[in-house]
RNA sequence: GCCAGAGUGGCGGAAUUGGCAGACGCGCGGGACUCAAAAUCCCGUGGCCCUCGGGUCGUGUGGGUUCGACUCCCACCUCUGGCACCA
């Protein structure tokens, strides 16, 4: 088709023309005043580390994708950048490097920068900001000052997670699986003096606003539902036998009276005062021990259950009942009072705690199922038993060992009936799970309470000695797996062995107890919350100086407003340190008495600094105010936020709950920050691993082997790391293929919500069709420019031309579809793709000058916001002067879509056996398709003188037909 | 253990509302061009069977609903992510 070799495609040259010409045109610069149309888009701000591998630009690449068609649609688009530049990767790479963490940040913004300029990313870059500098950290001390004023932020004495290898303390959310989310080392637990945030005043808000969220994954949405942790429940007060209240949280009210005995924290204040001299050594030992413990030890689930009893007792008020009271690990000072009820019955770990200790294990709740199990022994009965349960219908299972039944909860007393008549003196049997009979050959037993426990204990004991070694009736009753699946229910149903409550139906049971507790005094109404308040003081250099001054005269004070910000003091970095270490940091004046006083030597958990980034923004130079509240209120809230999943917790809920708080104080207007979020899978590579010499660069392997020691490698996919050296860096393919070809091959690879796999031939594939673009394009290039610029008219084409105007207007819709809704750049990419495929055919044999011009045209502005270089250069070639972002997006127009004739496939009871091409005037109405495709001669041919029994014609898709 | 999400050719993936499974791309096979290679272009490409018309199986497994199921329902398996002694 090209008679002379086509000019060939020079992605450098290309590239390097227009690299600076979107910027210096300011297409990328938005007004903030002029709110029509506005869109916000926004990327999570990177934090500047080393370099960016072609994995980071995937997140920025979509929001560059994004901003260029939003633009060419005529939105006022706002896509900022900036930096969370503060926090201890800074730190540690400057102790490593002997430098100052500041010129290591700084020096990677500009890395950074230059490296989104050779992406061709552009950004409305008069709004950038960067965390670490006093004209933005100035309001992030603001910020907390706001809090401060409005009792949201508060210094407390706590035990906190404090990570020995950082040197700092860690909020909860950074403890991750027990360990420091940077460093994996466990932390440990210090009671210190720290700056809390009071999220918690916002855990209903922040759970409740998620179901407003509906632009946000389901699973990010999950998560902090999960992390927030809200359970509704009762506070039930019970009192020890000196009168001292114990409180407990409680999410099963309706089990009170199967509350047996007691479990607190070790570290309860309680457990003093409780503690019996006798007790007090085994007491003192478990608390030493427990303290001594790290958080993954202490919350591993795999872990046997540990305890020692206090001595003391406690009084169950709902039945007046003493009640041991023991400690143990697995309840959490932190969660709730620090101190439980159990209820071994109808609590997974109170069950396994109580078999463990001997503790009694009543059941309260009835089965749903009402499942009941009985095992007979082998000679515990008569012969005649098995035809009498026969009789009565009763299913069992005969096995050497015994008779082995299952039945319904409802005729288990008509079963005890007839066991009893055939046990043999000595023997017994019982029921257990849906209900719970002890039948011996004199007396039939309910166990159904503690003395009912000790009765059928005394009773089995005096029948059978081996029955001595259980203390209680479920003990015994665990040592035999039969009985295993029906012992433990943690199911809300009918209140049984409760006293006036029992028989309660299982949907009343809780509401109606917590009345009656609120009525009696007893407890009240609950809700208890996972979510703690957010720990934000650090103990490190590189971060915001919390505003705070300690005078002995006026204690805690903030520093006025004018006087901020509190600066970093600008010292020789000397490695790891905080401000304390710095001499002369802390000693300030009063500023309401003016003497002497000591600063704060904390910095601000960098979590604060990204809190609340996105509002500054819109106000990034303003010198007077953290941002201009109508112009927050114009832009805000985010219409598209675009970031990783692993900020899915921390950031997005530090960040919804700034908002709100701003909201209370009547700062922004609106309580949800983030309208619509979308986050972007990693893009993963092959990483090789020695299992002597660690991690090896793809470079360095040799057939798979290691160039050390020759060994066999591990080869694993996974994201990219610098630790496992298999990054690739942005410049190798930039080098190779040009910006445009990583653009597009990221785009193309995958939908962009999941992980992705880079491989360098799918690279190459996204160069070929650059290549291909630019080859139809610059061929036809002075044909385009020649072509009449007036509308034509499609119909007037011929067959070729008006289905290639068809794939055209097609292709507009598919991509502006994709783009704007589902955000799959991979179809969109395809489409085009078919678009080219079908436009060389047509160009091959001539064609029409004007559906060749308006096609390409199209093409190059649709393919613009993906290879925005390339596009640039052809939108000139074909004759035009300004720019694609001068132009408006191409409109597709429904009716041209519509195909002329179309192959509906033809089903004979359930299988396509035929197709029949049919008009569309046709194909779009039932009847007439279902008639056309009957009379069809291939069609009838297949039915085969069968009778058509029914016919099913979908419009315009398909018909099915069922013979006989 | 609990809660999400996923499972489709040799590979990445498509099928947007229950309507032609495998678009598009990679890889592979064949051909053209070339002294040759690269690049480029054209043709083919799920498995099995075939008389070359087609037939048949096929979207993790087993059931079900339906004229029709990758799509909906039930049960299960595997993988990924989050939470995990949270009372």
């Amino acid at each position: 088709m090209v008679e002379e070799r086509a000019e060939r495609y020079d992605f450098k040259e290309i590239e390097e023309r227009w690299r600076d010409f979107w910027g210096e045109r300011g297409f990328f610069r938005a007004p903030t005043s002029d709110i029509e149309k506005k869109f916000y888009y926004l990327n999570m701000f990177p934090y500047p580390s080393g370099s960016l591998h072609v994995g980071h630009g995937r997140n920025y690449i979509i929001g560059d994708v994004v901003t260029r068609f939003y633009l060419m649609r005529g939105y006022n688009i706002l896509n900022p950048m900036g930096w969370d530049a503060f926090g201890l990767p800074a730190e540690n790479a400057a102790i490593e490097r002997g430098i100052h963490p500041r010129d290591w940040t700084l020096d990677n913004i500009a890395n950074a920068k230059e490296q989104f300029r050779a992406w061709g990313i552009e950004y409305d870059w008069d709004r950038e900001i960067t965390t670490c500098l006093p004209d933005y950290y100035k309001w992030t001390q603001w910020l907390f000052l706001k809090l401060y004023e409005h009792g949201l932020a508060y210094k407390k004495k706590a035990t906190v997670n404090y990570c020995p290898t950082c040197d700092t303390v860690l909020a909860n959310e950074q403890v991750v699986g027990g360990v420091c989310e940077r460093c994996g080392t466990p932390p440990e637990q210090k009671t210190l003096e720290q700056w809390f945030f009071k999220i918690t005043d916002y855990a209903d808000r922040l759970l409740d606003d998620l179901k407003t969220l509906d632009g946000w994954p389901e699973n990010v949405k999950k998560m902090q539902e999960n992390w927030i942790g809200r359970s509704v429940g009762a506070e039930v007060t019970f009192h020890t036998q000196d009168g001292e209240e114990i409180v407990v949280f409680t999410t099963r009210p309706d089990t009170l009276w199967g509350a047996t005995f007691m479990v607190l924290a070790p570290e309860h204040p309680l457990v003093d005062r409780l503690t019996t001299p006798e007790q007090r050594a085994d007491v003192d030992a478990y608390r030493a021990q427990a303290a001594k413990q790290t958080a993954v030890e202490r919350t591993s689930t795999e872990r046997e259950k540990t305890g020692v009893f206090t001595g003391g007792y406690a009084i169950n008020p709902v039945n007046g009942r003493e009640i041991p009271v023991w400690i143990a690990d697995y309840v959490l000072m932190t969660y709730g009072t620090g101190a439980i009820m159990a209820v071994p019955a109808h609590d997974e770990r109170d069950f396994a705690f109580a078999i463990k200790f001997g503790l009694p294990i009543i059941p309260v709740i009835a089965r749903t199922d009402g499942r009941t199990k009985s095992y007979i022994p082998a000679g515990s009965a008569d012969d005649a038993v098995e035809e009498a349960l026969r009789e009565a219908k009763f299913h069992f299972e005969k096995k050497e060992d015994g008779l082995y039944l299952t039945m319904d909860a409802d005729r288990a007393d008509e079963y005890a009936k007839i066991v009893q008549k055939h046990l043999k003196l000595g023997s017994w049997t019982e029921t257990a799970g849906g209900r719970w009979l002890f039948i011996f050959h004199d007396e039939l037993i309910e166990f159904d309470s503690v003395e009912a426990d000790c009765a059928i204990m005394e009773h089995c004991h005096a029948l059978d000695d081996k029955s001595r070694k259980y203390r209680t009736v479920m003990e015994m009753m665990s040592s035999f797996p039969f009985y295993a699946d029906v012992l433990f229910h943690a199911e809300h149903g009918k209140i049984i062995n409760s006293g006036d409550f029992s028989g309660t139906p299982g949907e009343q049971a809780t509401e109606k107890v917590i009345s009656w507790l609120e009525k009696t005094g007893k407890g009240k109404a609950a809700i208890n919350f996972r979510l703690h308040d957010w720990l934000i003081s650090r103990q490190r250099y590189w971060g915001a100086p919390i505003p705070i001054v300690y005078c002995e005269k006026c204690g805690i004070v903030p520093v006025p407003e004018k006087d901020l910000p509190v600066e970093l003091p600008d010292v020789e970095f000397i490695g790891k340190m905080g401000l304390a270490d710095i001499p002369g940091y802390a000693e300030t004046t009063c500023p309401i008495c003016g003497g002497p006083a000591r600063r704060d030597t904390d910095t601000m958990d960098t979590f604060v600094d990204s809190s609340w980034y996105y509002l500054r923004y819109i106000s990034a130079k303003n010198d007077e105010v953290p941002f201009v509240v109508e112009d927050v209120n114009n832009w805000l809230p985010v219409d598209q936020y675009v970031g990783g999943v692993e900020h899915a917790i921390l950031h997005l809920l530090y960040s919804r709950f700034i908002t709100k708080a701003l909201q209370d104080m009547g700062y922004v207007n609106f309580s949800e920050p983030f309208k619509r979020l979308f986050t972007q899978g990693m893009v993963c590579h092959m990483a090789y691993r020695c299992p002597e010499h660690g991690w090896l660069f793809p470079s360095e392997v040799k057939d798979g082997k290691c160039p050390h020691c020759g060994r066999e490698l591990e080869i694993s996919n996974f994201s990219m790391s610098k630790s496992k050296k298999n990054v690739v860096a942005p410049a190798e393919i930039i080098d190779a293929y040009g910006a445009d070809t990583e653009r597009l091959y990221t785009l193309f690879m995958g939908p962009p919500d999941r992980d992705i796999e880079w491989s360098e031939e799918g690279v190459r594939g996204a160069f070929r069709f650059v290549n291909r673009v630019w080859t139809l394009v610059v061929t036809n290039a002075e044909r385009v420019a020649a072509a009449p610029t007036e509308e034509f008219d499609p119909t007037a084409l011929d067959d070729a031309g008006r289905s290639l105007w068809r794939r055209y207007q097609r292709t507009l819709k598919k991509v502006t579809e994709d783009i704007e809704g589902r955000f799959n750049f991979n179809t969109a990419i395809s489409a085009i793709m078919e678009l080219v495929n079908e436009a060389y055919r047509y160009v091959d044999d001539g064609g029409d000058d004007g559906l060749v011009r308006a096609v390409i045209e199209g093409l190059i502005l649709i393919l613009s916001p993906f290879t925005p270089f390339v596009c640039e250069e052809m939108w000139r070639r074909i004759g035009h002067e300004d720019a694609v972002l001068d132009q408006a997006w191409p409109e597709f127009s429904e009716t041209a879509i519509v195909e002329e004739q179309v192959e509906i496939p033809v089903q004979i009871n359930g299988k396509v056996r035929a197709r029949v091409t049919v008009p569309m005037e046709i194909a779009s109405d039932a009847q007439a398709l279902s008639e056309y495709v009957l009379a069809n001669e291939a069609v009838s041919h297949k039915l085969d003188g069968k009778k058509v029994v029914k016919a099913i014609a979908i419009p315009g898709k398909m018909v099915s037909l069922v013979v006989r």
